[in-house]
DNA sequence: CATGAATGAGCATTCATTCAT
DNA sequence: TATGAATGAATGCTCATTCAT
């Protein structure tokens, strides 16, 4: 069936032009305010076309929700595959300046995130839509979770539970890239961007380590 | 002037009433997709009524969100008074716990915070108003710094720029509520709400501590 | 009843400045889009105030109207006065030059006399009000006929029916001022200001005389 | 291209309708107090299908004061063409008349060129469109600005500014057809609505004409 | 008399979604 | 399959008028 396999992929094609045209589309003007005009018209697309390909526009944004974190995914992958397993610590560095990066390389994506995470969308996404994204979150952590994992293992860390810290240190590097995202916020703690990034990163590293006390 | 001034009381309670409508309004829609109809019908009010004490729908999301502020500053104020100077990390302590409560308390005030925080809201809002929010977002910070200024000089904890540090902390802080206050995200970290936040704070503490190191 | 008497006077006053104030309001903004509440800041009044000397919007620019045609009669009638009876191409033109004078001098009440012409106003305006206007402007109608009667008498103008020509006169006065009085259309006309309102004056003049033919 | 030429077709009926419609509901209300939503209702048409056609509310009206300068072009131009070359007075009669009866059989159009030209539209109409309009007003004023030149050459009337004399008797006309437009206004002059008009066309003529004062 | 707070009908405009072709 | 014309509910905001004090 060459010919269905032919009528697949051209469709798969189709639809990541749409989804390529909506990144950057709800970059421009934020998922809210932008129209499903607009997207189609960048994809150079006819409106009626995206609702062949995606039940809402909700919908789009979860597809690219679940592209932005497999994107995510691939650099943390990247980033621990490329540390020793014996330096847990090392691997966690690198895990941090590949999310520090993908937030400053691919920023559309990186907001998407957040819109997703933030707009209280529950009708609009399908429930198999947002069980994949739960799952591809959960790599993530999955990865941070490993390194803290054998970080404990070698003793280099405290002894806890590696999930929650996973969720401590994803927190506070979260936590310090929205701090610093907003311009006027930026100013209430008088650093530039990557310098409370690291700042985070090093006091939970400490915080995780095997302290005297 | 008896008469000006329960004029003055009375305007005044009526944009009190007007405000807490629109914070129930706002919390249970997001700001975004409440209606100044729906705040108008909450608040027992003509909608036009609603234009007569404030400018814009946003100028209204501003107010509350100077009102959240304050709310937030007073209870981490009364919480720093009631710790001893020679405990900063206690003192910490105590701000965290009270942010915690903040946002289990008036959760609709937490939300309103992040929703100002997020939306790109600069043409609706006044100068002198956008001000005022900085200007109150850092007294929260200042209190968390100055516990930090004290712990270093008391020799708990180690040297560093005491601003960048609270920065620190407070990101830690709101990414893990942030990672906790959806539903969904929670289980990423398997963990009830005051134990990922509770976690973070402790990290955070050790990390800022005079470890041996 | 001295009493009742400062009553009517305090009362006559207030009434004019709340005209006086509408009329800058409604020249500024013009009266579609000119607010009641402007009126009312502008004359230093109360918002109710103004309805307690005025039924309606509409009644505030009916009344200014009178007085706008009161002016303008005025200003005719000393023109006519100051001419020769023996002279009525001279009154015309002094008629005709007091019209211009005025539309320059007092634009917004020029401007006032064009917008109740033009607006559709039946509802918001009291009959025995609209009697009046009418009247007034019979008066100034008057004084065009009076000049062209005379004329005709004295064997200067060709015989005719007095009223209409004055009607004619005016209308192409009229009709001059209206050419001019926007940028875009004076343009079509190439003139100044008074050239094409003298240039009608003068057509109108000549064909009123008593040519050969 | 037999299917884009159908659409094209079908959209510029489409917008026809529309402007016929909104022509209609412009006509009984006025401009300013019409409603997007009964040119919507009336044109049989759903209220977001008007803004695929049209920027504004006052797009519409300028499209429409548009065809109705076109449809008096065209009116004009025909009497124009009607009359021969060597008398150009008749060919000014000529041209009246056609301007009589463009205000009488299409009184909507006559309105709204009056609505057009005394609302103070600058924003919401493109430069572009206020540009035709004036062109094609000077259309207008070309065919009456010919005769009279034809006339001064022949000898039959004084000699000017063809334009300007031009202006005099547009002028005169269009304040003949103000004054009786209005069932009040007419009172004023006592006659009968040709009445007014021909006479201000006999004068301004016999002005124009060479007379031997 | 004077006030100005309150009202709510009214309006232009937008935009996600549908459906005939 | 692709299109884009059509829709109409929804929204923020205005303003003439009323009325309790």
């Amino acid at each position: 069936m060459t010919t269905a396999d032919r009528r697949e992929q051209e469709r798969s094609r189709r639809k990541q032009e749409i989804l390529q045209a909506a990144r950057a589309v709800f970059a421009e003007h934020g998922f809210g305010r932008a129209t499903v005009d607009a997207v189609a018209q960048r994809a150079e697309v006819g409106k009626g076309t995206i609702y062949l390909y995606f039940e809402n526009k909700e919908a789009i944004l979860a597809e690219l929700t679940l592209q932005a974190l497999a994107d995510l995914t691939g650099q943390l992958q990247a980033a621990s595959d490329g540390c020793s397993v014996l330096h847990p610590d090392r691997r966690l560095r690198a895990l941090a300046d590949a999310y520090l990066a993908f937030s400053q390389k691919a920023p559309d994506y990186y907001r998407l995130l957040n819109a997703y995470n933030h707009g209280g969308f529950q009708q609009g996404i399908s429930a198999d839509m947002r069980e994949q994204i739960v799952r591809e979150s959960n790599r993530t952590l999955d990865l941070v979770t490993q390194a803290i994992t054998d970080g404990i293992a070698l003793g280099l860390f405290a002894p806890g539970d590696p999930r929650q810290l996973a969720g401590v240190l994803w927190a506070g590097l979260n936590g310090a890239l929205a701090l610093v995202s907003h311009p006027i916020r930026r100013t209430l703690v008088a650093t530039d961007e990557p310098g409370l990034y690291h700042a985070t990163l090093e006091v939970c590293l400490r915080g995780l380590g095997k302290g005297q006390a």
